[in-house]
DNA sequence: GCCCAGGTGGGTA
DNA sequence: TACCCACATGGG
């Protein structure tokens, strides 16, 4: 068993086995919202989007002022509510519904993904896992930033690198667990400035 | 009042 | 190519 493996077997008893799967659309819509906001804040803001909006097509003849009311809690409102519309237009108007992308091959996928303005590489990563169910590891912040402290990646990587050296040493079922139980870690010990060294689960795998 | 939160795109050197 | 910054609210 890898080092990567170890961890991620001993947070997923903390945290839990708590991967999921949902429609692409809404995954895409709730992982924008989440972009630099934290999980509360999110949550909110994806609930007052989609009790008032159900389908791509509404939400493409949204007004874009409403929309920014409803984003409001999540931080960012304006440029969420504009990316969010744009990106449901195009969705719409190109593909009919974004499981035809997510289908695909997954280098195919990710690139199609990638080429839609608002999406980046953990966004279009959290689609192809949580609604895709393609094998790849979402590499956000904390991901990033523990990756390189426990030693699970070389500290020069780049965010693509980190995600090849994960999927590497993690079996691909553990990737969604693996993912937030992570992000779980990385708030409650492992924070950029404050890493709780002494008292943390993992201190005994730990080379920082 | 300050810091932080599950990023991304655009600008600058 | 590699940084740097705007975007912005809400809770601790």
């Amino acid at each position: 068993m890898t080092k990567a493996e170890k961890v991620v077997d001993r947070l997923t008893e903390i945290y839990g086995h708590l991967s999921w799967k949902d429609d692409a659309f809404r995954v895409l819509v709730r992982t924008i919202l989440s972009q630099n906001t934290n999980y509360r804040n999110t949550r909110i803001a994806s609930r007052n989007l989609f009790s008032r909006f159900k389908t791509p097509e509404e939400i493409s003849n949204a007004d874009i002022g409403e929309l920014a009311t409803l984003l409001r809690p999540a931080g960012l409102h304006n440029i969420k509510a504009r990316r969010i519309i744009e990106i449901a237009r195009l969705i719409t108007e190109k593909y009919g519904d974004l499981s035809k992308v997510t289908q695909k091959n997954v280098d195919v996928a990710r690139a199609d993904l990638l080429s839609i303005k608002g999406i980046g590489p953990k966004t279009a990563d959290c689609i192809l896992l949580f609604a895709g169910a393609h094998d790849v590891l979402p590499v956000d912040t904390h991901v990033f930033r523990i990756a390189k402290r426990l030693g699970l990646a070389p500290q020069d990587a780049d965010h693509e690198a980190v995600k090849i050296a994960l999927e590497s040493q993690i079996s691909p079922e553990k990737f969604g667990s693996a993912h937030i139980a992570l992000i779980s870690f990385g708030r409650e010990y492992c924070r950029a400035r404050n890493p709780r060294c002494g008292e943390c689960p993992l201190d005994d795998l730990c080379s920082a």
